[in-house]
RNA sequence: GCCCGAGUGGCGGAAUUGGUAGACGCGUCGGUCUCAAAAACCGAUGAGGUAACACUCGUGCCGGUUCGAUCCCGGCCUCGGGUACCA
């Protein structure tokens, strides 16, 4: 029988099925591993080869730890609630649960087709009732939590309000936006509204008004991470900043764990590089400047107070709360027209002029705490509401945009720290500031000559000892906002009475989405929930707005631990068996989202005591992409002509992108390209060479670049075995390489030789009972060491091209043996699970070969007795000499002295110097 | 601009991190089998050089450390990713 991989996938597809051969269970006398891929969003396009990548990287690897013994838990799922359905539900008024179920379905379809050993009982959708219903659950529970920093973990509401009932803010160090400070006594004389106001300020999950980032095309607001370049990541609509009643989730109480907790996971620098840069930890002072002729106190943050005395301005964002009290009369007219016309600008247009400095004079003094001196206090959009006070003290000496803004305005400028190894110079003739991490104070009074690292923790002692100030640590991070104008995604479970906030009881979860009669905002602009019928509980309003598409991701991989628990999340037992994921593979585009939210969610789980692991992902590893190679037509302007790739340069063309199925090696097939579009039946073609030669690029693989490999396609003509061993064998994982076939016969040829160990000429299967030769232990064992070896560090390019020369060496030796080929058989089941399964059977084994044991290699096999040194002359090798291991050094410079090619390079000198390292080089210096 | 990562044959990549650069595969060329083709198998394949050896040069560029550098150090160039007034 030939290698039919058609008839044999087939068989074991529906094999594992039937027996649920990878269903993992929650009690095993076993040490569990769990295998995670992120799952993916069922969107209309269906899977690309890009995909597989990272779910056959992470097949291999479950399908290796069960055959070490270990009980695999290795599940999927969909995160199905997302734009992409409702835009289309929007534009055809299908209704997106519809939509998303057909795609799944396709989904499913082509998952199956890969040999991913899944186990499906626990699949999850974040769309069903039955699991946002914990998602809405979680969302209750952090509502009803407030973080403590002392603790540095959550703690429950209740428990703060009992500290306000007997000490008030007294004490009390939480993570917080209020600034409030009041007597147990000043509490309980509160109404219910203000203690609820003041609440809301508390918790993790809380509603206030804050600036967001409004997307008017999509209709809804989006997170820090769904914007790039003040465009909307999906669909690339602009964003405008507008102030919005929001819920937020307070990740930034968790800014310090989050980064704390990057030391411990396993992944690569790139990865944490980019979370520690999302979070932004930087350390510095928080100082108070008295204001001339008032009460109030202007706050800054700085992480260069030791340049205190270089402070010639100060400024504030356009934002600030205190520009109304400041402004003087006279000033007030362009200060308000400059804060208004700060204020409506969009992002984008922030973003395109950060170049050009504006700002206007309020008129008002601050006054230096030190030199008395009065500094005039400016408004400027450079300076941003979120982060730090939302004003800064300006040394223009030594900060580039202050400088900048210094020069325009014409505001003095004072050095303060001598870069080392510099001289004092005049500011004047400077053309940018001067950044200065290291070197000394001068112009600072009882600071001068210290340097910066000495005179930083002098200021901070200084200001708090004048009780106007202490160091302090600020993040770049920002709370995470939870609110959508969208339909399709969770509800959330609240309600309102007299416009305070309520949360459902628990017993009324889930809050299911409602029908509604279109997909859009109301007239009134408000979210499509609004439209829904009898949208109350007990006749309050419920809120309008929907969880974002990361909300139901969050905690994912909790549920997949206990998916089918209606009493809870998941139970204690499951959790303190599965305890967390082991390895999670899935894409560095996460990094910024996804990862930091999951890894904040399971943190406050972890500290209402529902996981038991802080962190959620031991192992992270991020799969490149698999680019697109794209090809291109070019059209004469104005014609109907298309004229050959080398031509073109004689000819002004436009560059086309042509359906990369109409081109097979960059020939267009001109027939089809006819019949393909309608306009381009009468096409024309230039030709070089009788053929069409099309241009290429690489590009991101999508459908609108027509560019889109299915690996249907792949599997349909080579097999599924062959698709995973050729998309392992491209490079290492991490890497990102565009798709290309060519290469994918040596595979599948890889495949059709490994089939052929196992049966005659004739193509019957034959495997002999005779005991193997010490060649073909040798063989066996080196590749079992090998094997074992990359695929614990992931590196399965290497281990494809081991199982080719294992093969051709065991081709070479003409070996039959069954005691070879069964263990290999073994070895190769992660990789290409089909036809080893078909193999096994052939082997006379009735279990599948998923649980059998992985071989292990035995040193007796690998012992070498000699070894061909390179022999190098000052470095360069020269010739090879096959010597024994266990010869001393002295014999080993007689030997390789004495031999006849050393003399040539010798020439009758006396060598100076001998290196030998054993079983490595010899090296003659001469 | 700043912060990461990467540059190796015609191509994908290997060399498990200081010790024979180019494993394995693709492609190309030549051969066997065949009426022919496909499949399969065998051989060659970094560049220069030679009849063939020999030899010389070669891991983005320049320099350094070392007996020895794709690997370590310093400077530059190119590409990919992250970020964008973060005080």
């Amino acid at each position: 029988m030939e290698y039919n991989f058609k008839e044999i996938e087939e068989k074991w597809r529906r094999y594992w099925a039937a027996n649920k051969s990878f269903k993992a269970d929650n009690n095993s006398s076993k040490p569990k591993y769990y295998v995670l891929d992120m799952f993916p969003y069922p969107s209309g396009a269906g899977l690309h080869v890009g995909h597989p990548l990272g779910y056959i990287a992470s097949d291999i690897y479950a399908r290796y730890k069960r055959l070490k013994g270990f009980n695999v838990l290795h599940p999927m799922g969909y995160d199905a609630f997302g734009l992409p359905a409702e835009q289309y539900a929007i534009e055809t008024g299908q209704h997106p649960a519809v939509t998303t179920e057909i795609n799944i379905k396709r989904y499913r379809e082509q998952l199956d087709k890969l040999g991913l050993s899944f186990d499906w009982d626990r699949e999850v959708r974040t769309c069903e009732p039955a699991y946002y219903k914990w998602t809405q659950w979680c969302f209750i529970q952090l509502y009803n939590s407030c973080y403590c920093n002392q603790a540095q973990k959550a703690i429950s509401i209740s428990e703060l309000i009992n500290a306000f009932e007997t000490t008030g803010t007294e004490g009390l160090d939480m993570a917080t936006n209020s600034k409030l400070t009041f007597t147990a006594e000043e509490w309980k004389n509160k109404s219910e509204e203000e203690q609820q106001s003041i609440l809301m300020d508390y918790r993790l999950a809380y509603l206030s008004d804050c600036m967001v980032n409004w997307c008017p095309k999509l209709g809804t607001v989006l997170a820090n991470d769904e914007v790039v370049n003040g465009s909307s990541v999906r669909g690339g609509c602009p964003v405008e900043r507008k102030l919005m009643r929001q819920w937020s989730l307070r990740i930034t109480a968790y800014a310090e764990r989050l980064l704390k907790g990057l030391e411990h996971i396993d992944c690569s620098d790139s990865l944490k590089e980019i979370q520690r840069n999302w979070i932004g930890r930087s350390e510095g002072a928080f100082i108070q400047f008295p204001i001339q002729n008032n009460s109030q106190t202007l706050d800054v943050f700085t992480t260069r107070p030791d340049t205190i005395f270089g402070v010639s301005f100060m400024v504030l964002c356009p934002e600030h709360p205190l520009i109304k009290q400041l402004t003087t009369l006279e000033r007030k007219e362009e200060v308000d027209k400059y804060v208004c016309w700060a204020k409506n600008r969009c992002e984008r247009e922030r973003m395109a002029d950060v170049k050009k400095v504006s700002g206007v004079f309020t008129g008002a003094y601050a006054v230096h705490p030190f030199s008395k001196e009065h500094i005039p206090v400016w408004v400027a959009d450079y300076v941003l509401a979120g982060y730090g006070t939302g004003a800064i003290m300006a040394v223009p000496a030594h900060d580039s945009r202050d400088f900048a803004f210094a020069r325009h305005f014409n505001l003095p400028i004072v050095q303060v720290i001598v870069p080392n190894g510099e001289k004092h110079e005049d500011t004047s003739t400077w053309e940018e500031a001067k950044d200065s991490k290291d070197g000394y104070c001068i112009n600072s009074d009882f600071i001068n000559n210290l340097p910066v690292n000495k005179a930083i923790p002098e200021i901070i002692a200084k200001v708090k000892s004048m009780n106007i100030g202490y160091g302090t640590v600020n993040y770049r991070l920002r709370d995470a906002i939870f609110s959508r104008q969208r339909y399709w995604g969770e509800p959330f479970p609240v309600y309102f009475k007299e416009c305070i906030p309520y949360v459902l009881p628990e017993n009324e979860l889930p809050l299911v989405l409602p029908e509604v009669d279109a997909y859009l905002p109301t007239e009134l602009g408000e979210p499509p929930l609004a439209r829904a019928k009898n949208w109350t509980y007990k006749g309050f309003p419920l809120d309008y707005n929907t969880m974002p598409g990361f909300a139901g991701s969050n905690a994912y991989y909790l549920r997949y631990m206990d998916p089918h628990n209606d009493q809870a999340y998941f139970s204690k037992e499951a959790n303190q068996y599965w305890r967390n994921v082991d390895l999670y593979v899935g894409g560095l585009e996460h990094a910024t989202g996804h990862l930091l939210y999951s890894r904040f969610w399971n943190k406050f789980l972890y500290d209402i005591g529902l996981a038991c692991e802080d962190e959620p992902f031991q192992k992270i590893v991020n799969q490149g992409m698999i680019q697109g190679r794209s090809n291109f037509v070019y059209r004469i302007i104005g014609t109907n002509t298309y004229v050959s790739y080398h031509l073109k340069d004689s000819y002004e063309t436009d560059a086309i992108h042509v359906d990369i199925n109409l081109v097979d090696n960059d020939v267009l097939d001109t027939d089809a390209f006819r019949k393909r579009h309608k306009s381009c039946e009468a096409a024309e073609f230039i030709l070089e060479d009788g053929k069409y030669i099309c241009g290429y690029e690489i590009e991101k693989m999508s459908k609108s670049l027509y560019n889109v490999q299915n690996p249907d396609d792949i599997v349909e003509k080579y097999g599924a075995d062959t698709l995973r061993m050729y998309e392992m064998f491209l490079g290492p994982i991490e890497q990102s390489k565009p798709w290309d076939t060519k290469g994918i016969e040596g595979v599948f040829r890889f495949l059709k030789k490994f089939w052929r160990l196992y049966h005659t000429a004739e193509n019957t299967f034959n495997v002999s009972e005779h005991e193997p030769v010490f060649d073909e232990w040798k063989v066996l064992h080196k590749t079992i060491k090998k094997i074992e070896e990359d695929i614990e560090r992931m590196s399965y390019n290497t281990s494809v091209s081991t199982f080719m020369i294992c093969t051709n060496e065991l081709m070479d030796l003409k070996c039959d043996k069954k005691a070879i080929l069964e263990p290999l058989c073994i070895l190769l089941s992660p990789f290409a699970p089909h036809i080893t399964e078909e193999l096994w059977e052939m082997l006379g084994h009735t279990e599948s070969i998923s649980y059998a044991p992985f071989p292990i290699w035995e040193e007796k096999y690998l012992i070498e007795n000699t070894y061909n040194y390179p022999v190098s002359f000052n470095g360069k090798m020269r010739f090879v000499m096959s010597l024994p291991v266990d010869m001393s050094k002295e014999e080993m410079e007689k030997s390789v002295l004495s031999a006849p090619e050393a003399q040539k390079w010798l020439q009758g000198n006396q060598p100076k110097k001998i290196i030998i390292v054993p079983k490595k080089i010899v090296n003659i210096v001469v």
